[in-house]
DNA sequence: ATACAAGAGACCGCCGAGCA
DNA sequence: TGCTCGGCGGTCTCTTGTAT
C-alpha cells in the first residue's frame, strides 16, 4: 500500500498504533517482547513491523537475545527515523519546524529574513524554500501580508513582508504543506485549502 | 529580485523471493 | 516459520529553472 497523506496518517496515529510511531509506542510500552507479540499489538503489516524492528536493532535502539526476545535499550519519546541500513534518516520538515519557530520569534519578516533566522548548522533553509513555505501559509490564511513586494524595471525589488496572525498561532508543531497545496495543521488536526484564505480571517484580523 | 511551476531526491508501507 | 533484502509506487520536502 502506498504511503498515505500526512493528514490521514496523523489521524490514524492518535487512534490506532500503526506505522513506525505506532510500533515505537508499543515497544516503549512493552520494553521486552518477541516479534509475534509486537505484531499482534501493532496494527500494521507484519513485514513493516519486522522491517522497522530490524532497523532499530541495527541502530542499537533495541537488542535481540538468542531466544528471539527483543529489549528496548535506548529510549526516547519520538520514533527514531532510520534508513534500511540503520543509519539515522533526516527529519522531514525540520526546516519548516525551524521556520515556524522563527516566524513567532521575528514577528514581522520577509522570506529572506525568515530563511536567515531559520537556518542552522543542522539544517539550512534557503530563501526560495522560505518563500515557498511563506506563500503556502499565506494562502492558507496563517499569515498577514503587511507590505507587498515592490518591483521595478531594472531596479532591485523589495520582498513582501508578512506577520503570523495571532489567531493562527495554533501550537508548537509546524503546519505542513502538502503536494495538493493544502496545509495540514498537526496542532488543530485540520487541513486548510488554499481557497480558504479569504474566508480564514484576513479581514477579521485587520 | 521575485514568484511560480515542475522536477529531483528521500522516504514509507508493503509485497514477494530467497535463505536458514 | 522467521528473517532479510530488493523493488514498487505514491507522498512529501526542497531545489531548480523560467518568466516577469
Amino acid at each position: 500500500m502506498p504511503r498515505k497523506p500526512v493528514h490521514i496518517t496523523a489521524k490514524i496515529a492518535v487512534r490506532t498504533p500503526c506505522g513506525e510511531q505506532g510500533c515505537w509506542s508499543v515497544i516503549r510500552e512493552l520494553r521486552r517482547f518477541d516479534r509475534p507479540l509486537l505484531v499482534s499489538r501493532v496494527q500494521a503489516h507484519p513485514t513493516t513491523v519486522a522491517d522497522y524492528l530490524r532497523r532499530l536493532t541495527l541502530a542499537g535502539y533495541v537488542t535481540r537475545s538468542d531466544n528471539a526476545v527483543y529489549e528496548l535499550v535506548n529510549d526516547q519519546p519520538d520514533a527514531p527515523r532510520l534508513r534500511r541500513d540503520g543509519t539515522p534518516a533526516a527529519e522531514p520538515g525540520i526546516g519548516q519546524e525551524q521556520m515556524w519557530r522563527s516566524m513567532k520569534m521575528l514577528g514581522e519578516f520577509s522570506p529572506r529574513e525568515l530563511a536567515a533566522a531559520a537556518s542552522t548548522d543542522a539544517a539550512r533553509v534557503t530563501p526560495t524554500t522560505a518563500a515557498s513555505y511563506v506563500k503556502h501559509l499565506w494562502r492558507a490564511g496563517y499569515l498577514l501580508c503587511v507590505a507587498e513586494a515592490r518591483f521595478g524595471v531594472g531596479k532591485a525589488g523589495a520582498q513582501a513582508r508578512y506577520r503570523l496572525k495571532p489567531s493562527m498561532n495554533t501550537g508548537p508543531l509546524a503546519p505542513q504543506v502538502q503536494r495538493t497545496d493544502w496545509v495540514w495543521d498537526p496542532n488543530t488536526r485540520k487541513a486548510l485549502a488554499p481557497e480558504t484564505r479569504d474566508q480564514g480571517g484576513l479581514h477579521a484580523e485587520q
